[in-house]
DNA sequence: TCCAAAATGTGTATAATTACAACAGTTGTA
DNA sequence: TACAACTGTTGTAATTATACACATTTTGGA
């Protein structure tokens, strides 16, 4: 390995390090979330949240299982009034699903408490750390692009 | 809204942005071992990963289960080969759980994909940002604190 | 020494997640 | 129009995660 990519590899190790306070705070903004859903549950509302209204099949897809599973899974999500079941203007063979109002302030509670614990941490630091965190986190996320929705799907996110 | 509280938004917005390009690297970094173990089974993994040999009702409790729910999740693992359970030299009546090499290399193999992933975003950057993205999330480290492991548990990192 | 406390494991039970196969409407097209 | 393809749901079944109550072994102190 040369000088350059063990300079990289230091700097990836450092990022990776600095990272995890960040992480945290993500962690902890779905703690409460997680108490009256299950993983697997969120990631259902983070889709629809995203996307609205879609196909049962389709969110089925992103979610990696068949259909089959997916419709008793989606069963006991319309049982505790996360989402519904409405029929497809397109085609009466389609069933879209739907984020039902406590459907979506789950989702938006997460994104506020991830909004404030952020804001949180932000508020200790001086402007000019704010500015910095700001300019060079930005730079960041654009280098990154969008994660692809199918990754962040993986945790839930 | 006022100037300082508006600048803080915006430094929280491109946070938020930040977190989640972090959570698709991390989340990618994780596909590959949750087609193997499932999220918990993944979570111990990460915890003895970190802390080395425990004894048994002390990585429940990190779990947040009670000890008889881990035993028989811990017969699981035991019997994938991904842990083992050795006696204490403190005290017979004391299990320590140990990663196997198979686990071990299972939660390296996870690290060292998210060191790519980070890695492949800073290569996209100069060098100047590299530092300077370094530096802010070493800020919000640093003004954030410690995030207690057992938040980052909750996502299995 | 003897017994309460500690640490773990078993018996039993429930809910969630998952798949495969088969079925029932609906749609579009040959 | 008749039939194949599409979309979703049931029947059946395995695995996983989880809890409560109880049993077993070990430890440490009265």
């Amino acid at each position: 390995m040369d000088a350059a990519s063990t300079a990289d590899a230091r700097a990836a190790d450092a990022t990776l390090a600095a990272s995890r306070a960040l992480l945290g705070v993500v962690a902890r903004s779905m703690v409460s979330a997680l108490e009256v859903v299950t993983l697997p549950q969120f990631r259902v509302l983070v889709v629809l949240s995203a996307a609205g209204p879609t196909r049962m099949g389709a969110v089925a897809e992103r979610m990696g299982v068949i259909p089959s599973t997916f419709s008793r899974f989606i069963d006991r999500m319309v049982a505790g009034g996360w989402v519904e079941r409405t029929s497809s203007p397109d085609s009466r063979r389609e069933v879209l699903l739907e984020l039902t109002p406590s459907g979506r302030r789950l989702v938006d509670e997460v994104t506020e408490r991830r909004r404030e614990g952020i804001l949180a941490v932000l508020s200790a630091m001086t402007d000019k750390q704010q500015g910095a965190v700001h300019h060079a986190l930005q730079a960041f996320a654009d280098a990154a692009g969008e994660p692809p929705a199918a990754d962040l799907l993986t945790l839930g996110i």
